[in-house]
DNA sequence: GGATCCGTTGTAGCT
DNA sequence: AAGCTACAACGGATC
């Protein structure tokens, strides 16, 4: 007799999952036991990968999936706590029958070493266990089968993105990449597998309890996504399926002059990633949503349509795996050495604690910290700021911020939106264009309304200012800062530094660390 | 092989 | 107020 042990890491969901279709179909299978792995620690601030956010958004997420497996298919998901490798090993052993651990590729080098341990497993004169690491629904592409291709070099911009699409894919009769519908719901489960209690399973109503017990002030607050499948689908339902026209004209930078501030009736943008980073949403879902829409009739093209954004997201997934070091700012060859300042405690502090005086920089990084979301037009501002722009700071310090605190981290897109944002990657725009942080009247952007709204959202200590200087304070006449409450340098940080005088610094730094 | 073009989303200052 | 121009000026691909 064989147990399928369907190791669920990043796809959490029971719609497009070939492991768990499988193990609910094949014949090789007699019971099934679904497994989570928490291998970081979570929820405390500091050093971990798991801020409060991201934190609930996975809890959200696995009580999604604990309920959708047991309603559905009649399993009953088990959470176990420890490292990877070790937990598998102690798991199969307390097995009653064979085990057969069946799990979906992973790019990240962290995981494919495991995968390579995993066999050691098996070999290690254990005859009753196999695995199989079952290619990625994460990705549109086989990332894998891709880089290892002879003709693969780094893809750099849309184009070579649209070639290896084409090479791989092909196209149909509608001139739509030939891309796989994704994979139903499996219709009938296998018995769940007999097991004793394990030391290191915990349930999720603990995690639950221990988010409330911890953070009861944030977790009464509102949120902009809960995690979880069932959310997913109903959100794709209501940004996507639902607004053709809204699909069909999205164009990505064009999505700034909309509300910064997620407002779940109408956002900019749709939303979804933080269901794709944790695959409660499947990526061939969407795509194949969004392609129903382009059949109605005209509609935007890569790199700015919905397809490109997703291509560019596969872009980043490709590099993270052929590019050795792709994390890391020496010994990456797609990162170009610069001599960034050494670590400033003072400024990364005002910087991540959304206090730099600057106040639209400062808002953004407040409603991240609070809400684990910001808008991707803000999240160039900010970590333009950070690098090239102003402070001149490592790219790799703000990287380690976002990875804690977004809802939507994802480990290959977030290190290649810093490389691509601090200007030292190859597909990088040219690095002399830096975003001003204080956005006037002449930009594309609203200022009377929603941006000088937003800041006075997110930095209340400026919410009587008068518009003409919320983005400046500090040049507001003294008088204006007392009637408006709100004394610069006493009430709200002055600029940490002067944003003028940093940006024409660094872009001749720039230049000299470039000659190099 | 030198010139030209292009790269997902720019800024500042003027009219 | 929107639209223009100048700025600054890399590096790889393409012709």
């Amino acid at each position: 007799m064989t147990t399928a042990v369907v190791w669920f890491r990043k796809c959490l969901r029971i719609h497009d999952n070939a492991v768990l279709s499988w193990a609910c179909e094949s014949d090789e299978v007699d019971s099934v036991l679904p497994v989570f792995i928490m291998n970081e620690e979570i929820g405390a601030e500091g050093d971990n990968k798991f801020g409060f956010n991201r934190t609930r958004f996975l809890v959200e997420s696995l009580r999604d999936l604990s309920d959708s497996l047991e309603r559905e298919l009649g399993l009953k998901l088990m959470i176990l706590k420890g490292a990877y490798l070790e937990t598998i090993d102690t798991l199969i052993d307390s097995l009653e029958d064979d085990a057969f651990l069946a799990y979906e590729y992973c790019s990240e080098p962290e995981i494919l070493l495991l995968s390579v341990e995993i066999n050691d497993l098996g070999s290690s004169g254990r005859t009753a266990f196999r695995s199989r690491a079952f290619p990625a629904s994460h990705t549109l592409l086989d990332i894998e089968k891709t880089v290892r291709s002879p003709t693969y070099s780094n893809p750099k911009s849309m184009k070579d993105m649209e070639r290896i699409f084409r090479n791989q894919f092909g196209t149909n009769e509608i001139g739509f990449y030939d891309i796989k519908d994704p994979l139903p719901v499996p219709e009938i489960g296998k018995p769940m597998a007999e097991l004793k209690s394990l030391h290191n399973e915990i349930e999720i109503s603990y995690l639950e309890d221990y988010l409330l017990s911890q953070y009861p002030e944030r977790m009464g607050k509102d949120q902009y996504f809960h995690g979880g499948e069932g959310e997913a689908l109903e959100r794709l339902a209501r940004k996507v399926t639902a607004r053709p026209a809204y699909v069909n004209n999205f164009r990505k930078p064009k999505t700034y002059s909309t509300n910064l501030q997620e407002d779940p009736r109408e956002p900019s943008t749709t939303g979804l990633s933080p269901y794709l980073s944790t695959g409660c949403l499947s990526i061939r879902k969407i795509w194949k949503e969004c392609e129903k829409s382009y059949l109605s009739g005209e509609h935007s093209q890569p790199p700015e349509s919905l397809h490109g954004q997703m291509m560019f997201r596969e872009m980043f997934y490709l590099l993270s795996r052929s590019v050795i070091n792709w994390d890391k700012s020496t010994g990456n060859e797609n990162c170009k050495e610069i001599n960034w300042d050494d670590f400033d405690r003072s400024k990364m502090e005002s910087w991540e604690s959304g206090m730099t005086g600057y106040p639209f920089i400062d808002a953004m990084m407040r409603q991240l910290d609070e809400t684990g979301w910001m808008h991707h037009l803000g999240r160039h501002a900010v970590s333009c700021f950070l690098t090239r722009g102003q402070l001149w700071q490592s790219w790799t310090r703000g990287r380690d911020v976002f990875e804690r605190k977004l809802v939507d981290s994802d480990w290959a897109i977030n290190n290649g939106n810093w490389l691509w944002l601090a200007g030292v990657a190859p597909f990088s725009m040219p690095y002399y264009r830096v975003y001003n942080p204080c956005p006037d009247s002449k930009s594309s952007l609203n200022v009377e309304t929603e941006l000088a709204e937003f800041v006075r959202h997110w930095v209340p200590e400026l919410k009587d200012f008068p518009s003409r200087y919320i983005f400046e304070p500090h040049l507001a006449p003294l008088p204006i800062q007392i009637s408006s409450g709100c004394v610069i340098g006493k009430d709200y940080p002055l600029p940490i530094v002067d944003r003028k005088d940093s940006r024409k610094k660094n872009l001749a730094r720039f230049k000299i660390s470039l000659q190099n």
